[in-house]
DNA sequence: CCCCCTATCTATAACAA
DNA sequence: TTTGTTATAGATAGGGG
């Protein structure tokens, strides 16, 4: 597609490299746009340059197709099933199926929220526990060092003389 | 680039709209390859054909670029989203703010469950732990009362003294 | 990094299978 | 849904600002 034809190799000088790829992104998301539009296809194009900087193309958006393709059971990708796909691409231009995900999408939040916050709370609980019964053990452990020194005592009464007792 | 020029605007007939879908998609999966090759790019690509079933390109692979592209900070990301479709301006700015809302939800429950899956687990640790130090403080519980019991009987019967039994 | 130029190479529209 | 053919529209390599 230029003055000549080139190899499809790893370019080496590093300046035409990088104002290829600068090119050819171009292209890439020309041809991705104009597959959205005339095919009305969603599309999510991410590419990082040799400089390992992002770039990014996305119809309706990159977050939209990347969820939308995360939440596709892999084994299926390539294959043809449609069973759950959320958003039926023939609803574009009605919100109504977004604002009910969104709101369903939510409430879900919101209990993950509660049941994390709870979870945190038992935790914090238990933990407090923990501490309360690592304590007692404590104390326990200690009286009973007391108490064996008092049976010490108790063995070798006034007269520090011999009681070998066992 | 065919027999006619044609317009970017949505393909009406759906057989044509199919085979120019499918023709076009093979054609830029080929474009983001040698892309891919001769700028030693890292290029992810996900589409939803009319059908709504999913095709990806992903060098090295969808996932490992999608990953890296999630933890890139947003507000360095140069985005190129679509920009001339046949829906009304002013739907797509709702429709995209609505899309975007629902993948940043979508994000955030991921993260919610995640998180509240670890918590659940050091609940369960922080429990055998809590076990296993109430099972601690009942032993030394146990041997204090032997202690004390052995200490009455070494006081009691050496010196019939002091018998403050009870 | 951007834009311009243009000879040349590539992708693809239409049609057929 | 994909493949092949062919005339043509579109992309781009190399070079210059």
């Amino acid at each position: 597609m230029g003055r000549r034809k080139i190899e499809i190799t790893e370019v080496k000088d590093p300046n035409t490299k990088q104002v290829t790829f600068s090119k050819r992104r171009t292209g890439l998301f020309k041809k991705a746009n104009e597959l959205s539009i005339l095919c009305k296809a969603e599309v999510a194009i991410v590419v990082f340059s040799p400089g390992n900087k992002p770039y990014s193309f996305g119809h309706p958006s990159v977050d939209v197709v990347a969820e939308k393709f995360l939440q596709y059971p892999k084994s299926n990708v390539a294959k043809s099933n449609d069973v759950q796909g959320n958003i039926p691409s023939d609803d574009i231009g009605n919100m109504d199926s977004l604002n009910l995900q969104l709101s369903q999408l939510q409430a879900q939040l919101r209990e993950e929220q509660k049941k994390a916050g709870e979870l945190d709370k038992r935790l914090k609980q238990q933990h407090s526990q923990n501490l309360e019964c690592q304590h007692n053990a404590k104390d326990y452990f200690d009286a009973i060092q007391v108490s064996e020194y008092m049976l010490l005592l108790a063995k070798e009464p006034v007269v520090g003389k011999i009681t070998k007792k066992r």
